[in-house]
DNA sequence: CTGTTAGCGCATTCAA
DNA sequence: TTGAATGCGCTAACAG
């Protein structure tokens, strides 16, 4: 009734549990005639390995721990999906789990990730506690999207301070000087460094950085809302918007037309990670695109290629992944 | 060097393994003070109990492996992600697998889960073969979002049918009478219990069927743009489409916008699946939401239901979760 | 209340 | 080329 073991295999095929073993693992001499009986019974018995059981044997799995921040963001989902990919090709598989932002869910993840015996982890950091507990428990992580444990572990970034200035310096191109800026939740590396581009983009054009353009918020789609609209009763000579997620994006966008405001004429908005709705809108939503697919799979390349080359021999490296500012039809002079 | 083990923890705390096992674990009686020295030496050592060898000698692990067709689709994300807050909110995880919609991938899947010894499964199936397998290997599963194995396992589905009725019987009601449908692979569930909805809204209102307004596609976005442009050369007179998931909808949008044919003035569309971009056009899609949180959440219950009250034990349940029809403004009266 | 013993299913010595 | 023996880390009788 309960499922089929070495120990079943060996008396239906006649042998020693070794030479089961020898036979569905591949390794080690056995003779074809045997092999051949022992395959036919493995089939016979409907005989999966234990997976289980052969993880506690070599003390450690095929599985790696993926820990991001929102399955429902199309960003982490697209990140997720390319890990998946990658490590499925390699023979690994995922253990997902979503922090939500929140330092308490990923300390969880952490000890979840610990307890499973995983062979790595990738994960999009919330606090460097948990990469640091991961690291020092021996584990391969990687660090993407953010690198909070820098010298530690090896990270796989985009080059948000390019993106962002590319996307400024566009603006500041068509003659906007009073520009927006969504940033969500300071203090995490990629608002930081979106917004030193944003105002070394300014910077370089001379044009001031007023603090008042730049409004706290959360990185909800809600509060990015609000606050656009905020911004926009504040500060009526507002004439450009730069959210920079495709989650603020879209809370922008929201309250622009809510308000009645029509995208491009009275007001450009440019974001940052390009989803599959900013090509439906009309205008286009003019971003800057993110290699998402490419941050996933290297990101477990990496990871594969510690594992394979026996963990954290060599020094952490830093892969920075360029963006690409995609133009579309969200941006113009202003006061056109 | 290597992590610590229960025998570490016993010698460091000066009792015997078993000691140690009852406090780890929580089971059992042990006197307060060497309680208290045992976990002292836990923290102290940094020891997480071994997942693997636990499940080893329990003969299961706290682990559900979840199928689903697609990561990068909205919809399959959000059903994931409520399918794992479900399950961590009573202790379980999620090992994450994509079939693609291929059968080879979800073989691949099911071995996978099996070799995991999973607690049980939760699939949106390909091929009945894979749910049959996992079952017949005494596995509880959960056929969600198709059911291909019916009387075989629990299943919980949305209403497709009232949905596309829906759906059609409002372009129906607007005055339409020769409308496009989108469907995607025959075959699938889904698409013939919305493609019976259809049918059955036009029999209600009298307007004959016509096969030719339903193009063979996958249910790719480029397939679905493809086969929209060549029914609407082809049959001029269409006046409405209804693509009956979010992915087919995205491909119908884009190339009616691609022939500067305009939605609601030109042509009416409805959507099936709710996603969040289908809100930010302008005009909003009309659509037929699904209760895809709900869907996730209900078969992550049923499951760890089944496992608490002692697996396949009652016979199989089937919930049919309500659709509802959102009116937004991409559905007019025809020739306006 | 605590320790001893045995074994979950598999892979790996080592002998034969 | 095959089999016997051992142990991965943990839990569950059972005896003390």
């Amino acid at each position: 009734m309960s499922r089929p073991t070495i120990t079943d295999l060996a008396r239906e095929a006649g042998v020693s549990r070794s030479t089961v073993s020898r036979v569905v693992s591949g390794r080690g001499y056995v003779a074809a005639p045997v092999r051949a009986r022992v395959q036919d019974a493995a089939l016979r018995l409907g005989y999966v390995p234990d997976g289980v059981a052969r993880s506690l044997r070599h003390r450690t799995t095929r599985a790696v721990g993926v820990l991001i921040s929102d399955l429902g963001n199309p960003f982490y989902a697209e990140l997720a999906a390319a890990v998946d990919q990658t490590l499925r090709s390699r023979g690994y598989h995922m253990i997902l789990a979503n922090s939500g932002g929140l330092d308490d869910e990923e300390d969880a993840a952490a000890t979840l990730f610990q307890a499973s015996r995983v062979a790595g982890v990738i994960l999009a950091p919330v606090s460097k506690r948990a990469t640091r507990r991961l690291v020092d428990a021996g584990l391969v992580v990687i660090e993407v999207d953010r690198q909070l444990a820098p010298g530690e572990c090896d990270a796989v970034l985009v080059d948000n301070m390019g993106g962002a200035f590319a996307a400024t310096g566009h603006l500041l191109g068509l003659g906007h000087r009073r520009i927006g800026l969504l940033l969500g939740e300071r203090g995490w590396q990629t608002a930081t460094e979106r917004l030193a581009g944003y105002r070394s983009a300014l910077v370089a054009a001379g044009v001031p950085f007023d603090r008042e353009l730049v409004p706290r918020s959360s990185f909800s789609r809600d509060e990015a809302a609000r606050v656009t609209g905020e911004l926009l009763d504040r500060h009526p000579d507002v004439t450009a918007i730069f959210a920079t997620s495709n989650v603020l994006a879209e809370g922008a966008v929201v309250e622009i037309q809510r308000r009645g405001r029509r995208i491009l004429t009275d007001l450009s908005i440019v974001a940052f990670d390009d989803v599959p709705w900013m090509r439906l809108m009309q205008p286009g939503i003019t971003t800057v695109a993110q290699p998402t697919e490419e941050l996933g799979r290297t990101a477990a390349e990496l990871l594969l290629d510690r594992l394979a080359g026996g963990g954290a021999s060599n020094r952490p490296v830093v892969h920075r992944l360029a963006t690409t500012l995609v133009l579309r039809g969200s941006t113009a002079a202003p006061g056109r």
